[in-house]
DNA sequence: TTCCAGGTGGCAT
DNA sequence: ATGCCACATGGA
């Protein structure tokens, strides 16, 4: 069974935000959702249609079916890694329930090169600030139902609905300029990030690694969450720490850390990547 | 104040 | 092919 928070919370999406209920709220294909677990299920409460909760197996029902990853039989590729070695077995017992999001493609290469060098919570606060500066607006959202006293303590503090946004398309980034982009913050990523976009008009299949801002471990992040490349493997300080930790792999050493995942986690080596990111940071 | 964050481009070897 | 280093920004 997926666990949202788990899934929203591991890094490989910037754009979830928790509700006091403890209901998700995020923009995915141009629609506003708002995700609750109920009971066995998982339901919009927008819409009130259910995301999930029949067979695993059947057959795609929902909007958000193929992006949660519903189809895929997560209980059968934790039982496969879980055999490899005693290390991402307890590392799946703490992130069972994480499933690898099918991102859009352009979206995620987009919020990987603001990634860089950078921190979770910056990074969602720079891509809301590009959503709400070039993005298409998409339409408001109150939150949750909340209980009546809740609600008229909202009502006295003047809350008012938030506006929701897209990621500004290809076209749209490759006409603005750093100037333009001054608001969002983004430091010397901006630069970046235009050139990016008029290479993705250019030439949308060329090799990630081709595309200005993006090096090895932008590629992989983009392989694995704007691709579902199950199989590639994101290295970054809190995977070369864990593996430094877990595995006693040198942590400079990139090489040996792509060999060890090839002959231990293949062919799911990104989702081992996933298990040891959250891993290492909810025990710190 | 310095250090750090889901690193990469540019330049010198 | 490999090794340095500068690069904006904001929070700890």
């Amino acid at each position: 069974m997926i666990d949202l928070k788990k899934t929203f919370t591991c890094g490989q999406c910037f754009r979830w935000v928790e509700e006091p209920d403890g209901s998700w709220t995020g923009v995915v294909n141009g629609k506003i959702y708002n995700l609750k677990k109920d009971g066995e299920k998982i339901v919009d409460t927008i819409s009130g249609q259910v995301i999930t909760g029949q067979d695993l197996h059947g057959a795609s029902t929902s909007d958000l079916y193929d992006y949660l990853d519903i189809g895929t039989d997560y209980d059968a590729i934790n039982s496969y890694l879980a055999g490899r070695d005693e290390v991402i077995k307890s590392a799946i017992a703490e992130g069972d329930g994480i499933h690898i999001l099918r991102q859009d493609f352009w979206e995620t290469l987009v919020s990987f090169i603001i990634s860089q060098n950078n921190n979770i919570p910056r990074i969602m606060g720079c891509i809301e600030n590009l959503a709400a500066l070039a993005g298409e607006y998409i339409g408001t959202y109150d939150g949750p139902m909340m209980n009546e006293e809740a609600s008229a303590l909202a009502e006295t503090l003047a809350h008012s609905a938030k506006r929701y946004y897209s990621l500004p398309t290809p076209e749209k980034l490759a006409n603005l300029t750093v100037s333009d982009l001054a608001p969002v913050r983004l430091g010397y990523r901006a630069p970046y990030l235009i050139a990016a976009a008029q290479q993705f008009l250019e030439n949308p299949d060329r090799e990630l690694i081709d595309f200005t801002g993006v090096g090895p471990k932008v590629a992989n992040c983009v392989e694995l969450f704007g691709k579902h490349d199950l199989d590639s493997f994101p290295v970054d300080v809190w995977v070369k720490r864990v593996m430094n930790r877990l595995y006693g792999i040198p942590e400079e050493d990139m090489k040996a850390m792509h060999r060890f995942a090839e002959e231990h986690f293949s062919p799911y080596g990104g989702i081992a990547q996933q298990y040891l990111f959250y891993y290492v940071r909810e025990q710190g």
